[in-house]
DNA sequence: CTATGGCACGGATT
DNA sequence: AATCCGTGCCATAG
């Protein structure tokens, strides 16, 4: 079953290749957690001083030279991979780590990104009873980010708290970045969105009243209706429609592909940490692409010499559990490297195929199967999955988007369809937008470009009005 | 008659 | 084995 690895390091136990999968699918944040919780439980584990770099001060993992300045560059189109660590980006972090045990009844596996980096935003404003209710609240979040009704009765039951207290803790979770998060409804998200907006910056007159109860109007594009039920003139319709189109989202957890431009807060804060960095060395765009592979730890993991010396002479009742506490560690360390080696064959190779989405955008994205790597790199398809799920890369734009989209085949065309549906002169039906597709090189059956059309949330053709 | 959204099927993915 | 995704066919709205 298991005849991976060409060039495998060591011989591999079931458990060893147990925890290599294990391991291979943690973030980072997850990862730093396992090696601390087990560097704090076995003594038999030590973490030796880092090694920096003389010349450039790059920490240095467990490679022998640094890769930026002293390895020679010998192969110009290859991109450098290496693991570095990097301790910074842990340095600091605000408050919720500790008590990052928040949700812990039967939930805690399907935390996802969108619900952590909310519940970090908050957490600090919530008193430690409701932080609990909170986590539970976001895991109830649908892929628009929006929550059911009946989810906020259900958690006041469950909780047995007051429905107004739910409501405060769900009032408080609209505030947080993807603004309007955590609402009931398209609706609520909005009006959330332009309050905020108003404190902000000058909101067209009708906005709000449109939003409050004529969406079903405005979503039909019936301006001559809204302006005779709020006795005001066409034009100023549209202008709140533009507004409103513009600055307003109505599925709050869409929001991290699509816009940047908001007149808004963030730009710094971005999502969470990335697992992998790839960008130029020295930012330097006419040198080498270098792939980092964040590690959560500076310096070296190994078995303490000591420990190893100490139980020679330790006593006999003792012994076994000292044993025991090498195995693990030594089971840890060998994993590590394991996981390290199998990410940098994997991002080698990712970041060769596609290179051209890596520098000239997602329409360049061509199409990678888990499976076709799986095969390149000889090791199980489902190795890949892991070791791709969850994970998140920083491109050399600064730009943090998920690992697997570099395995999304849907990803290039739907970039391309928007660019299509963005520079349209007038509003353009699927099958004419199939077609341009076709030209472009992406042929995709007319009833999926109305798919994606809706994945991104752009209004079919007799909807759209040309806003130039 | 054209443009779209819904349902369902088959193949790929996980 | 369960799930997701692209598509084809059909009903419905304009």
């Amino acid at each position: 079953m298991f005849q991976l690895h060409t060039q495998s390091i060591r011989p591999m136990t079931t458990a060893h290749l147990a925890q290599t999968m294990t391991l291979l699918s943690l973030t980072v944040d997850e990862l730093r957690q396992q090696i601390d919780s087990e560097l704090a439980s076995n003594p038999a584990l030590e973490l030796v001083e880092e090694r920096r770099c003389p010349t450039c001060k790059r920490i240095l993992g467990d490679m022998g030279s640094c890769p930026v300045c002293s390895s020679p560059l010998t192969h110009q189109d290859e991109p450098l991979v290496f693991v570095s660590p990097r301790e910074d980006f842990y340095s600091k972090e605000g408050g919720v780590d500790k008590d990052s045990d928040f949700s812990d009844d039967g939930y805690s596996t399907v935390v996802d990104d969108l619900p952590t980096y909310v519940l970090r935003q908050i957490a600090p404003d919530l008193e430690i009873e409701d932080r609990r209710v909170a986590a539970h609240f976001l895991t109830h979040l649908d892929d628009d980010g929006l929550i059911e009704e009946s989810c906020i009765i259900e958690l006041a039951r469950y909780y047995h708290l007051p429905i107004s207290r739910i409501l405060s803790i769900q009032k408080i979770i609209q505030h947080a970045d993807p603004i309007g998060v955590g609402s009931c409804s398209t609706r609520e998200a909005m009006l959330v969105q332009l309050e905020m907006l108003e404190e902000v910056c000058q909101v067209p007159d009708f906005a709000r009243s449109i939003i409050e109860d004529g969406m079903n109007l405005l979503s039909r594009h019936q301006y001559a209706e809204l302006a005779k039920k709020y006795h005001t003139s066409v034009s100023k319709i549209q202008n709140a429609f533009q507004f409103i189109t513009e600055n307003l989202n109505p599925f709050p957890a869409r929001s991290h592909w699509g816009d940047m431009r908001q007149p808004a807060p963030d730009t710094a804060e971005v999502y969470h940490q990335p697992d992998i960095i790839i960008g130029h060395i020295n930012e330097d765009e006419s040198m080498p692409l270098m792939v980092e592979i964040i590690m959560p730890i500076s310096g070296t993991l190994q078995i303490n010499p000591m420990f190893r010396k100490a139980i020679k002479q330790v006593e006999e009742s003792k012994k076994e559990e000292w044993k025991s506490d090498i195995e693990r560690a030594s089971l840890l360390v060998k994993c590590l490297q394991q996981r390290n080696h199998t990410m940098q064959r994997l991002m080698l190779e990712v970041v060769l195929r596609q290179k051209g989405a890596i520098l000239n955008g997602d329409r360049h994205m061509q199409s990678l199967t888990r499976v076709e790597l799986a095969r390149e790199l000889e090791v199980h398809e489902s190795t890949i999955s892991r070791a791709v799920a969850k994970k998140t890369v920083q491109l050399p734009n600064k730009k943090i988007v998920p690992l697997a989209s570099f395995f999304d085949r849907s990803l290039n065309v739907r970039t391309v369809l928007c660019d299509l549906v963005a520079k349209e002169a007038r509003p353009l039906s699927d099958s004419e937008l199939a077609k341009l597709l076709a030209k472009e090189g992406f042929k995709v059956a007319r009833r999926t470009v109305a798919k994606y059309r809706s994945m991104e949330g752009i209004l079919p053709a007799h909807l759209r009005h040309t806003t130039v």
